[in-house]
DNA sequence: CAGTGGTCTAGACCACTGA
DNA sequence: CAGTGGTCTAGACCACTGA
């Protein structure tokens, strides 16, 4: 049983920052070079207790972070074993809509085309994923990046999840801002697809008719309550989602 | 100082599972319901540790993962309060092209159209970006779902970082497959946009010349090294990214 | 400068499961 | 059934920082 050195390159680091850390990226290190290959078996907790002369918890933590990173696999009895890398995730950071033009360093600006109450419509219904009419509040608005259309956006919120948002005019913050900062959610869905600009949604994202869109369908729950669903449309040769990922996310 | 008490909807569970799950999941519950709003401070290790009768490792445990999870915020000296939920960000996972056909019950099939190897031209260089010319692979493929095309692909592949690649001919697997296979990563980015279909991609897509069509764009590293630059393109009126996600991602 | 979180120690008992 | 991971205990020392 060969005992299981840290690897040399970072003989240096050894002093630097906390322990299980350094377990982990040591380990990750073998890993990405390929020196451990996906299947390899890598040592037991045990093993590397002795390797790194330091209690079992401290290698726990680091083997725990490389399992729920997906680098590893744990199984007991057996050992830890190097993933193979099947399935890749992506995080994708839904930022504010003003946060994004700023970002940019343009001006936003927000235009409220129209503002309804009503009791939800069949269409409405399918939309919030719901069986039986209820209140809702329907609101359509154009997001602005200086003078050019950033995005336009088709709102349905659910007036018994978020009563208050009656009597909200919208005229500070977007209705998606707003949202975000009193109403908490547990789950949401993003369904990204591309379409060709109707004669309405041309108008409104001053694009010509047919011109490809980026739609963003985002709904959003609160346990089993639909709180709001939303499309949000994009120019398509303008809009990029970006999304930097690492294996099986994180 | 009132004494924190588990919420009484869990009193039931005291038994069940690990108990740092269940802190985890009483704080979770007190937070999405809103009776701990955000700015909320909520109690320190210490009195968590009195009130469930366990030791302080078994709390930190559940606040670390409220924490990873951005549920909370933790400052030193400060205590741990309700995160105001600004950032969203979803986990898209991205499937094997083959398994996403399979998974809608439909027979996969893969159509090389093109494959050779090359020095980098400079518009190979920029989409792996690189500065050096360096040889690499490039291949056109068609992804089918019976006889309708799933998606178009346009792959470079480096031949530096990945030398075996030569001498594939992707009969049995698709690029992505054996890549996904054969080579680890470190990181990888998504560009996603939409565009109309010009002559070319309309051919291969076999949709009209104008239809929206989303595209995917990844680039693959280990470390600094490129790995594979991609364009998927998928026929707008029939794909989506679908993405699931909670607070701060998980 | 005292209170809070960050990390680690040196154990323990147990659940699971594959050699 | 023995080896491995899963979880927890009851401490400890320290870094940081805001009342």
């Amino acid at each position: 049983m060969n005992k299981v050195t840290p690897p040399p390159s970072v003989e240096a680091d050894q002093s630097k920052g906390q322990l299980s850390a350094r377990i982990r990226s040591d380990i990750e290190r073998r890993i990405l070079s390929g020196e451990w290959a996906p299947g390899y078996r890598i040592p037991i907790e045990r093993e590397l207790m002795e390797t790194y002369d330091c209690a079992r918890m401290t290698v726990n933590k680091a083997l725990v972070a490389l399992a729920a990173s997906g680098l590893i696999e744990r199984r007991r009895r057996a050992g830890s074993f190097v993933s193979q890398p099947l399935v890749q995730s992506a995080v994708i950071e839904i930022s504010d809509v003003r946060a994004e033009v700023e970002a940019i360093g343009q001006t936003y600006s927000l235009e409220i085309l129209s503002r309804r109450q009503r009791t939800s419509t069949a269409s409405d219904m399918k939309r919030l994923d719901v069986q039986t009419p209820r209140p809702v509040l329907a609101v359509l608005c154009r997001h602005l990046a200086g003078k050019r259309v950033h995005a336009f956006e088709d709102r349905l919120i659910d007036l018994v999840s978020v009563p208050d948002a009656a009597e909200l005019t919208f005229e500070k913050d977007p209705p998606g801002t707003w949202l975000r900062e009193h109403v908490p959610w547990s789950e949401a869905e993003n369904r990204i697809s591309a379409l060709n600009a109707d004669a309405a949604l041309s108008a409104h994202l001053g694009v010509k008719e047919g011109a490809a869109c980026l739609q963003v369908e985002r709904s959003t729950w609160r346990g089993a309550q639909p709180i709001t669903a939303v499309r949000m449309y994009y120019p398509g040769d303008t809009y990029r989602l970006v999304a930097h990922f690492s294996p099986k996310g994180n």
